[in-house]
DNA sequence: GCATATAGTTCGCGGCACAAATTAAATATT
DNA sequence: AATATTTAATTTGTGCCGCGAACTATATGC
């Protein structure tokens, strides 16, 4: 069985260009699809003689297929192409009460999907997900499916590839990669909530252009997934991206990190909750859903405490503008729904944080935080097969998953 | 006139396997000269062959010369190959009061070396350093000058190709990269000094594996420099970096900037001059310096504002822990003479900002700060020949320069 | 003098992008 | 209805490039 050197990566191969072409011809057919060779061949400037040959190709692979015929004013009509849509991906999205699974096509199109209540023993845990994959992938007997994409409220080490840092979930240092990917026979990729909002809004949102992007996830937590140089800043131990727990008043109140004043004290919907709490009595069971409620029927107490929610969330923006100048920073939040009210007030506190030139846009999510980190775990099967490096993937995939041990 | 197709840099041609094999095979012996070609091939895992025809056209090219020949237990002797150190660099590192311009080889060893006061009008100040750095080059009439390279307290805008915010030198908006290509007829590449930094480290320093790095420069302002994924990050307008004007706290002291609290008002040397101005009256010329000096004296007091500016550098570092966790933070400070008694500070600051998994490396920077910032514009030429997408640039020096005009 | 080890070159092969020529299929013109 | 024009897609020949085997060059040791 050939070996791959994985010292030498960077060296290029004669295959190299062809990867990387592959790559690039692959992603305009997902992003214009249908599209015909001819209008590929204009779009990535390589010759039309190439792009018939890589198209080629990835029909043989399975991942593109033929579409409609196309009209023109003039001239022989095209022959478009689009994504095969019978390749399918299992999703999950791990939270502390609820989580879900489901299926997407390579579109990112949900086909089905279910709640279930997270197990709180890590162990069990993964059992029950890997049940519940397996039974969404039997309710697709059509579909050929391509991996599990998993986003979750927690650290991933790609390095040590377990689950870091989770106190969300309770749960530290758990392997749940192997037992899900023993159980069902598929590859499984992991990662974090905020950064799967970010792949979420990179591969199916409309900022395809943007290579400088933070995606602000605020829930009971704040979390923040950052977009550099069009990569994901995963950082040592996958632990980039904890700018809730920086510290901005040392005399803050305490956080469950340990330490006092970090940014989520200020500006999750538990500090909203605080915040109403302060000024009003409130029922037991009382939610952040509630406040928002509240808030729509006009009640000033809520919106005094969204709105120091909101400078909150404008003052830990003020640093993550200062430090990485991203061109757009992405809102995922609850609160997205009052937007109209709320928006303003954040954006006027990151205008004040430029020191010179335009801010940077600010904006809500595209889709609903829950819908957003699932798309996220579509996007994270993808980059194995549509990303960079794809190309040589695809040999991978017959060497019978040996790397995955080894590495 | 062959013209370049930017819009479709994507995509890979027949030349680019060339391209990146020739900038892995170039760097390795940057690194490891002298090396053999054998050697070369062991490293990169190259075929001999490719390595031979490679080494073949960098020979060609000038920039690799023959080095001595090698001695083995058996067998036929290697010819070593090095950098060909006749080609030179000239490099400006432009600070509010005086500036330096040098001569560098391509081992980012200096050959001369002169100090200038920095004119205030930046117009001024363009013609000024195009004088020195001709006069430079007049020194050194044998080298082939390659470029070049200029850091600066301030910003550099990629897109407009403009010095964009110097509040430091009092400059904003201003051309200075166009007039001196003119004078001098090289091309120039312009960076902010604490990116210059990391680029110093990560071209010159030990850190060269490293790919997630942070560089924090500490002088009368204080600036960070961002390495994620091997790349720097310059985010919108070039403004990425200026966490020392991201808030501590929204009541401390007036910043030059406009706002109050930033992290430059606790950390910088100007913070630790206040810090032992409020104990103690000083001389009206009372500088930084001496306040090291005093300190090495054992003055209790300037002990005691260097502890309180190295705790507040320790607490900003917090903050690009959580949000960015790079594998190692480089100080690059004045106040690294007495690292063996402020560094614990910093590091025990450091290490409670650790959520899990261990704290990242804190070091003083390898070289002092004014080498760094000149080291830094000499890898910046540097990345231009040695870097990546670097074969097609050789290409390009022979079309007159044509680009930097009509870009 | 011959085996062995190491460095470096030569040569044929296959993969790949490119560009020109060719084929295919539609509409417009006369 | 025949021909020109336009656009799509394929075929074919060329050159670049990395690979790997064979070969040359040059050292040491027995």
């Amino acid at each position: 069985m050939r070996q791959i050197d994985f010292t030498n990566t960077q060296v290029a191969s004669s295959g190299t260009a062809r990867d990387i072409n592959r790559g690039v011809v692959l992603n305009l057919i997902r992003r214009r699809q249908p599209i015909s060779r001819a209008s590929l061949a204009r779009a990535s400037g390589l010759q039309r003689s190439t792009v018939s040959l890589i198209t080629e190709q990835l029909i043989r692979e399975q991942w593109v297929v033929y579409g409609p015929t196309g009209r023109l004013p003039r001239g022989r009509r095209p022959t478009f192409l689009r994504l095969n849509d019978s390749r399918a991906i299992v999703v999950a999205d791990i939270r502390p009460a609820q989580s879900t699974v489901a299926v997407a096509d390579v579109n990112g199109r949900f086909l089905s999907q279910e709640a279930l209540a997270t197990a709180a023993d890590p162990r069990q845990a993964a059992e029950q997900f890997a049940a519940r994959i397996r039974h969404q992938m039997e309710m697709h007997p059509d579909r050929v499916f391509e991996g599990v994409g998993i986003s979750l409220s927690g650290r991933f080490d790609l390095v040590t590839q377990r689950v870091g840092f989770a106190p969300n979930l309770k749960w530290s240092d758990f392997d749940l990669k192997g037992p899900i990917e023993k159980a069902t026979g598929m590859r499984v990729e992991v990662e974090n909530a905020a950064n799967a909002c970010v792949l979420a809004e990179v591969w199916f949102g409309h900022a395809e252009g943007v290579r400088d992007l933070v995606v602000v996830t605020i829930a009971e937590g704040l979390g923040t997934g950052i977009f550099t140089n069009g990569q994901l800043v995963r950082g040592l131990n996958g632990m980039a991206g904890e700018f809730g727990h920086a510290p901005l008043d040392p005399s803050g109140p305490a956080c469950a990190c340990g330490r006092r004043g970090c940014w989520e004290m200020y500006a999750s919907n538990r500090a909203a909750l605080r915040y109403y709490h302060e000024s009003n009595t409130t029922p037991p069971e009382f939610s952040f859903q509630d406040l928002l409620a509240l808030a729509e029927t006009e009640d000033a107490l809520a919106w005094k405490a969204l709105d120091r929610m909101a400078h909150a969330i404008g003052r830990g923006l003020r640093m993550i503008i200062a430090g990485l100048s991203p061109a757009e920073i992405v809102i995922a939040a609850e609160l997205n729904r009052l937007w109209p009210r709320l928006g303003p007030v954040i954006e006027a506190e990151v205008r004040s944080a430029v020191l010179v030139g335009k801010p940077p846009r600010v904006r809500p999510a595209a889709v609903e935080p829950s819908m957003a980190r699932l798309r996220g775990a579509v996007a994270l099967v993808l980059q194995r097969h549509f990303g960079p490096a794809a190309g040589r993937l695809e040999d991978a995939e017959s060497m019978q998953l040996v790397q995955s041990r080894t590495g």
